[in-house]
DNA sequence: GTGGTAACTCTACATGAGTCGAGGTTCTCG
DNA sequence: CGAGAACCTCGACTCATGTAGAGTTACCAC
């Protein structure tokens, strides 16, 4: 339940990039990081952080008479959702095919790939 | 311009699916074939199938009195823009920390690890 | 205690996605 | 030709997202 199936959609990628950033923020500094980069009004903020409080995607507490927000979810867990649901609607949920579309028609550059294979096969194969 | 974009929407996939297996399709077949697996009526169907024609996704011709619509992107287009919109909203468009992730937090099972690391480094080395 | 300022709440509206149902048009075949 | 079936068009409704202004409250300095 609570809200790992659905993805995030872009906003509310930024937003908690901000929050992950920052650890936990009041309305005032999320607004202010993300009028910088978006233009976005703090009452925009400030509903978009609501709504997502709704969604369990970050917590909210009162301190004083502000509000801070923090991250609800990790970061990890949010792009590994991420990737789950690129697999499932782009390959259907096909892993095989979703691997080899990256290795093959990815359009990686030469160094992409390299980097890639390197990081797939590390030198000291030990810790799992 | 056109469409290029705007990432498609997972029930865009949906119908693209099917238009893509068929090559092109009457409404009335894209939508038995949606209607047996999402359960969506035919207007339903038709209307996303028109919707997606302004987009420029889908073409439509008429034949006789009947639609028929055919995909207008390619398949692998759709996928690469895809994931560069994965990268771009999952990790602010930076290619290598993507990667990264891919080798180390994606969850991939030891097949497959091996199966993509496999597919970066083919035998012949040659054809680019 | 009063004004100013920072923060908050509430309501609102536009657009797009998702979802049809009702009713009109066109074949088709007896 | 007439009845049904098959197909299409239109309008419409709901919910989520994106976006914010106006008005209200809380606090601080004087």
């Amino acid at each position: 339940m609570t809200q790992s199936d659905r993805s995030l959609q872009a906003t509310e990628w930024d937003l908690l990039e901000v929050l992950w950033a920052a650890e936990r923020a009041t309305a005032r500094e999320v607004a202010d990081a993300l009028q910088a980069r978006r233009g976005w009004a703090y009452s925009t903020v400030k509903t978009m952080l609501d709504r997502m409080v709704k969604k369990e995607l970050v917590d909210a507490r009162r301190v004083g008479n502000v509000w801070e927000y923090a991250p609800a979810i990790a970061r990890d867990d949010a792009r590994r959702g991420a990737w789950r649901s690129f697999v499932e609607t782009v390959f259907g949920g096909a892993m095989t095919p979703a691997l080899h579309f990256l290795a093959n028609d990815a359009k990686l550059t030469k160094y992409q790939r390299q980097q890639l294979s390197r990081l797939l096969d590390p030198e000291e194969p030990d810790n799992v």
